[in-house]
RNA sequence: GGAGGGGUGGCCGAGCGGUCAAAGGCAGCAGACUGUAAAUCUGCCGGCGUAAGCCUACGUGGGUUCGAAUCCUACCCCCUCCA
């Protein structure tokens, strides 16, 4: 592994960041020599972000922590037009004011994970829509259009896969490219960015924005790629049952993103903890070598420190302690989804199958009696037997019922005066 | 514009007048085994209902029929070939 001057790049490389980069010798000098402005582009199609951006933005948070200034570049432009990206189908168009919601909601993602400011090594969130929106379509023809070859784009992948299918693609669609490019440009115009950062697939956007800077500024612009993340068990980053794992706490409760790493497949826990946490190399690779069932001290570890980074240190010390109360002690810990019920609805008894359901651990009371058939629901640990047997305030422990589906999922219900 | 093929449950994909809430696979949930892991095996897997049963669902709207995902018809959308 290449050794490099700069801490950044050194940095993204030994945690694996790095799939591929244009010229990195250069990018390293220029990097090794002061702060560098550099972004990665976000489209603004859901009003969070949710685990499988999470290498990005920590791509972001290692350049800010070694001195560089990171830009957020929202789609607000680009979101409205879509990425060609192989898909069979073009990508559905939002309007304005969901666009408006969605990229507020990020941005409080990102005010965990970056600071932004004015200062030199502040980040900043911008808007394509700012330079997009104004376009016209002839000088932009003239001016930028003359860089393009129709035939360099066919090439490129999301292109040839669409055409090599079949599958029309829209002119639309074939705009996005020439337009992220542009947006990497404007970036360099505006903020003096000289770096794109971004997802393997990506590549071609990227070299493309490059390009056109070279031919339209004469200036020589850089990008790197991080890999394309699966699990060891080829399963999509952050996706689990209820859906996406999201980064914000009203999505996903910072307990349920603790379990969502807590549970990290044993294969990937070294991985992880270099992406997608800060601890330090050394730590990493001491976590490492932990075999059997020691490797959950180290899932534990990601846990706590991937929550720390998106939810703060109260937040994931409070989710640990809950996991450790439910889990190692089978007791209950307050973060654990919970439902209130006014003391009189649980004196009349609630029949068991609507308890879990309403508690949110089933979707359906058909479910819920599935559920209970197949043994996988208890109440205070003891198996159900009657789907329909009521519930009441006789199985109060303590003030509260812990409800289990399966070995993973608990519900706590409260009962309230009044 | 002409000719042909197709739109089925979260996804893929069978079904082509009743036995179809719809084969099979994937995904998901639960059980066993474990370490809150993976792999494997087993069960479940539209909604409401204790149940009988009812409701919704096979692109959309009409129709034929005792009965339609299956037949007819109009419309919408997709694909292939020809111009």
């Amino acid at each position: 592994m290449a050794a490099y001057r700069s801490a950044f790049l050194q940095t993204v490389t030994d945690r694996g960041f790095i799939h591929q980069g244009t010229d990195l010798a250069e990018l390293d000098a220029l990097m090794a020599d002061g702060p560098v402005t550099a972004y990665i582009g976000f489209d603004a199609t859901a009003s969070s972000l949710h685990a499988g951006s999470l290498t990005q933005i920590m791509l972001l948070y290692w350049l800010q922590q070694t001195g560089h200034r990171p830009i957020v570049l929202m789609g607000g432009g680009t979101t409205r037009v879509g990425d060609p990206s192989g898909k069979e189908e073009s990508r559905q168009l939002l309007d304005d004011a969901t666009i408006a919601g969605n990229m507020a909601g990020i941005r409080t993602v990102f005010d965990k994970f970056l600071t932004f400011g004015s200062g030199p090594t502040d980040a900043v969130m911008v808007n394509n829509a700012d330079w997009l929106d104004g376009l016209e379509y002839i000088p932009f023809l003239r001016d930028y259009g003359r860089h393009f070859t129709i035939n360099r784009m066919l090439n490129f992948e999301s292109v040839r896969l669409r055409l090599d299918r079949e599958s029309p693609l829209t002119f639309l669609e074939f705009n996005y490219m020439i337009l992220q490019a542009y947006d990497f440009l404007e970036l360099y115009r505006r903020h003096g960015c000289r770096l794109q950062l971004g997802g393997s697939d990506q590549w071609g956007n990227i070299v493309n924005g490059i390009e056109l800077a070279r031919r339209a500024e004469g200036v020589e612009l850089y990008g790197l790629t991080s890999p394309l993340l699966t699990t060891s068990s080829g399963a999509k980053m952050g996706k689990t049952a209820e859906g996406a794992v999201w980064l914000n706490a009203e999505h996903t409760s910072p307990y349920a993103y603790w379990q969502y790493w807590r549970n990290t497949e044993d294969a990937d826990v070294g991985r992880f903890l270099r992406l997608f946490t800060d601890l330090p190399l050394d730590e990493i690779a001491r976590l490492e070598q932990l075999e059997g069932a020691g490797i959950n001290e180290a899932k534990k570890a990601l846990a706590n420190a991937a929550t720390r980074l998106c939810h703060g240190t109260d937040a994931a010390a409070h989710a640990e302690e809950t996991a450790r109360r439910t889990f190692e002690q089978g007791g209950v810990g307050d973060d654990l989804p919970t439902l209130d019920l006014e003391r009189a609805t649980l004196a009349a008894g609630v029949p068991a199958f609507e308890l879990f359901r309403r508690a949110g651990l089933a979707n359906s009371n058909g479910e819920a009696r599935r559920l209970i058939r197949g043994r996988g629901a208890r109440i205070n640990g003891g198996t159900v037997e009657d789907e329909n047997a009521p519930v009441t305030e006789a199985a109060l422990d303590d003030g509260i019922i812990k409800l289990s589906a399966g070995k993973k999922r608990h519900a706590l219900v409260r009962a309230m005066e009044g």
